[in-house]
DNA sequence: CGACAATAGGCAGATATCTGCCTATTGTCA
DNA sequence: TGACAATAGGCAGATATCTGCCTATTGTCG
């Protein structure tokens, strides 16, 4: 859908989230598949069968400037005897756009984020 | 099942003379998933969805000495934008072996491979 | 010959990333 | 406000290789 420029979706939202809890404990960089696997366990929410709607997220992220995208080096991925993981790690730019986000969530609350409304008895 | 050394099974087979026809079109190299899609085409009947029993196999004509294993560039792989393939390459022992097994074949049919028998009417 | 050991075959799924297609959602403009 | 354009999300599947588990098949030995 068309949005307007610095608006972030739900998706990029979660993933920025959860590159951030992951710099909180001090792993920087982090990978589609693996993040597929958090994003499952933590909401169990969103399906992601075949994570095609990730990986095209992590590329807008990346246009967005709020990622970096790197691929890793080829003897890590030869010695676990795996297929070679693009790494994301998160820019300055994102911690703000996702404060930005969040507030501008709790003043236009979607359906579905309904909160208990204690102001208007 | 256990097999007395030097003999060869049906899917090794198989490979061997799909192997060697590409050897006769100038293909010195192929790659097991390739060779997945020739094996469907060519007979239909092995399923190997889950290639799994086709790269075991592969992996025996390798110990066997009638293969050799190696793997592509990592450049190629790059440009290309997929994953890296494992290439293999006949060995001079596999074609002897394969016409070896066929005439094993010949001696000792098994059901499924039942030939009009034309020498006793 | 019949029981046993060993291994082959098949099924399921892990590991990674990516594209195509169709539908759903959203912002904008008339 | 309602129609349209654009793009996001979801589903399916391609590209490659590999492991685990269970069953089927085979050679050997008592």
């Amino acid at each position: 859908m068309r949005r307007k420029p610095g608006q972030l979706l739900p998706l990029e939202v979660e993933i920025l989230e959860v590159g951030l809890a992951l710099q909180r404990q001090g792993l920087t960089h982090f990978h589609g598949y693996s993040l597929a696997k958090l994003l499952r366990e933590r909401g169990g929410r969103r399906s992601l069968t075949a994570h095609g709607t990730l990986y095209r997220a992590l590329h807008r992220l990346v246009s967005a400037g709020l990622m970096e995208a790197s691929w890793e080096d080829h003897g890590i991925a030869e010695r676990e005897n795996r297929p070679r993981r693009r790494l994301y790690r998160l820019l300055g730019a994102a911690e703000p756009a996702v404060a930005r986000a969040r507030a501008a969530e709790r003043a236009r609350p979607k359906l579905g984020s309904l909160q208990p409304d204690l102001e208007s008895p």
